[in-house]
DNA sequence: GTCTATAAACTGATAGAC
DNA sequence: GTCTATCAGTTTATAGAC
């Protein structure tokens, strides 16, 4: 048995939470609702996670890392960055197909009920994601597939905003289309043919 | 005394209501906040909005209401489409200084925990919207102000989701100038110089 | 590790006095 | 209209048997 590998119990609490999580925010499930999901008792879900602070960290924790692995294998590819840009849309684009928005803006637009010890890691996740994009904007001005005024980072903080922004209104209108149609005019605003 | 106005312990009610809920989302406070807030008791609050279904639903329709009121406003003006475009951003802009976001934009991010009556008019808002700025970015294409293809109001639906995202991106960053910014991205993408 | 049982606090909500 | 008092249900969390 590997250290640090999780069981399989809480790998599936962690799932059914996240879904939870994604769909109706991590104020709007209960133990029992999870307990419900995977049939398994309350107190076996506390054994596991102590305090729901406690699950909401591992969650957390777990989405970036899952992120910076999606993020990792479209940068091994040797896609020209407006298709890499088009593959970023699509991590979050799945996601609406589930009813369900990204972790993180989920807990971004909950900021203010979020424990103290989240904040951080949550703005992490944010810069990590700009950061990256910004690379992509860079590298596709250098080579003029883009064609923008100003810093590419500061420019990707506008990219990732719309992202966010757009799975929520997309997913409230029920039109997915609405998310793609977003993709194409992010593509166009920054110069994109 | 007039039809159909409210009384002061409403109006208080709906304030301290609409300030939580802005901040910390709807599932994430009480009669208890708002009790405490205002200093009235829970079951005062109970007389005027017997179930919190009722609150929510008052809240929404008092923040379309107002919301519309400031659209007619900037309507009334003689501004260039250019600059309705950032008055109405500014509309969003004042509430990160609350530290708060968009109701709606709340709203919407919490929609699976949302009660089935408030799903409507919250499209609706969403629409209203869109159609007002289609209208205006419509505008400023005809007068030569803004340069973009394709139908208006999709593209309006994008520059609402941006605003919608950047508030949510913004406040968790703590940086409301990443809101600003995203406000000039958005009139550079449809083509203002 | 999972279970039953239970606790303590909080939630939305109601009854009835003033 | 506002209050006190109270309710039933739910929430997070713990104790202890298996």
């Amino acid at each position: 048995m590997m250290r640090g590998m999780r069981t399989n119990t809480q790998d599936e609490i962690l799932n059914a939470a996240q879904a939870l999580a994604q769909q109706r925010g991590f104020n709007a499930f209960s133990y029992a609702d999870i307990s419900a999901a995977i049939g398994i008792r309350k107190a076996s879900i506390h054994y596991h996670f102590p305090s729901k602070e406690d699950l909401e960290l591992a969650l957390l924790l777990r989405y970036v890392e899952q992120f910076d692995e999606a993020l990792l294998a479209i940068d091994q590819s040797a896609d020209p960055p407006a298709l890499k840009l088009r593959r970023y849309g699509e991590l979050y684009r799945r996601t609406l197909s589930l009813g369900a928005i990204c972790l993180c803006g989920m807990m971004a637009s909950d900021i203010a009920a979020l424990p103290a010890m989240l904040r951080a890691p949550l703005a992490e996740f944010f810069v990590t994601q700009t950061n990256w994009l910004g690379g992509v904007l860079e590298a596709g001005r250098r080579n003029g597939e883009f064609v923008f005024a100003g810093d590419s980072v500061l420019r990707a903080r506008s990219v990732l905003a719309s992202l966010q922004g757009g799975l929520i209104v997309a997913r409230a209108l029920q039109d997915a289309a609405l998310f793609d149609a977003l993709v194409d005019d992010l593509l166009a605003g920054i110069g994109h043919r």
